[in-house]
DNA sequence: ATATAATATTACAGTGGTGTGACAGGAGTA
DNA sequence: TACTCCTGTCACACCACTGTAATATTATAT
């Protein structure tokens, strides 16, 4: 996997540059916002792998992003660590319960800070990106970037291998062809409605170069006329 | 859902009309406005679901417009796309600031802007928080978009499904053909009175295509004379 | 009972949404 | 450089779905 990259949220030209100095030396990307709503249009159009909020941004906004993104399902997962120059107690509750991952109090030296970033991010990969996601005897592990029917490799292209995540990792859910371009591909990228068609007839042939052991897997992936794509055990 | 309704404020008619015939095309309502003032009215009178604003309107006022749509708390949330001639940093930085939801810089290519609006729609429209419909062993999962008696999943075409959402979401009540045309169909389509009673018709035998396992559900598409159709558990 | 209005059902042709193969350009590699 | 793999787009084919008209059936009124 490449570097992290690091979306830093914080109204303060200084400390979003001290910090992105001090991450860029670290080994991370980074790039930073302004405001909350930068911020919310940064993550959708560049899924960055995690987020320092600062709490105190104006219009008192960076909690209320927080709660945003951790309601939308679609954000839930990315790691938040909150900045904030409040050491009370109650601010450190009250982020943690709006489901914050961690939290760092101004000042913080900068070895602290990457600290916490490595810890939350080795925790999340730990937890959520990388498990291996299976379906039957259908197995797809971010880890190794693979995926295999019966422990059999099954040879796909790389888009074709994160459109096969998305859908795993979201189930029984129908999915507009807009809403798979924002996932699979990133928000400002513009394609033919129809290419996704194709990755969808490119992923089922790979689904269903391995067969005919037991069932079509390429049968998991439904069109839903009208509506869009759905990976779903049920028949259709 | 019919389609969304866009606002667009450009003091030129060429523009006005380009972005118009683009937005219809791309299968949107559009309504336009000549400057700030008339935009206002515009929005408190139509409530369009996203305003196409212009940067540079006569009088400096688009920004100040944006302004001030975001400052009132009854048009705060209602999403505003950008757009300028100019490319340069500074004017995006300021614009994002306002709480501008996105920025598309002129000229751009149709393809692009009904990309970004789809986009802004998307993010703003909030998590479908659709919950499944159920009545006795028959279900409706809107995100999902699946239907299923006793859970097995029951086969039918896009427009019965919507006529099935419609009248599980307004049980015990009756509906004239003009209203479920109105509901289902959307506004603005002429479409001949019987049609409705054919969709009836289909949306009846595929909910008894699943029996007979133990209760028609087609009974509870009840006929009214005169009146319409009802969704009713009770019997006729 | 018969007539009449309202609804049910069937059949059908047009359309639009999707599946599919082919192709050219691009990114990466040896 | 030549090669390979991958990607996005197009063109064509196909079929599920749609709307309508024509006919059959049922309900209400005379």
């Amino acid at each position: 996997m490449s570097d992290p990259t690091i979306l830093i949220v914080d109204d303060e030209p200084a400390i979003r540059d001290m910090i992105g100095i001090t991450l860029d030396l670290a080994g991370f990307n980074s790039m930073s916002a302004e405001t909350a709503h930068q911020a919310h249009v940064a993550i959708v159009d560049s899924r960055p792998d995690l987020v320092l909020l600062d709490w105190m941004l104006p219009g008192g906004s960076g909690i209320e992003l927080a709660r945003r993104l951790k309601r939308d399902e679609l954000t839930s997962t990315l790691p938040i660590i909150m900045l904030t120059a409040k050491t009370s107690e109650d601010n450190k509750v009250q982020g943690l319960d709006v489901g914050v991952d961690d939290y760092v109090t101004k000042p913080f030296s900068p070895r602290e800070l990457v600290a916490r970033i490595k810890a939350v991010l080795r925790r999340s990969s730990g937890t959520q990106q990388d498990k291996v996601i299976r379906v039957f005897d259908l197995q797809l592990d971010p880890s190794s970037h693979r995926v295999t029917i019966e422990d059999t490799p099954v040879d796909m292209g790389p888009t074709e291998f994160k459109l096969l995540k998305f859908f795993m990792s979201h189930q029984e859910k129908v999915f507009s062809r807009d809403h798979i371009q924002d996932q699979v591909w990133g928000g400002n990228v513009y394609l033919e409605e129809r290419t996704i068609d194709v990755h969808i007839r490119r992923l089922r042939k790979a689904l269903s170069s391995i067969e005919p052991t037991s069932i079509n897997y390429a049968r998991l992936i439904q069109t839903v006329r009208g509506a869009g794509y759905r990976f779903s055990v049920k028949p259709a």
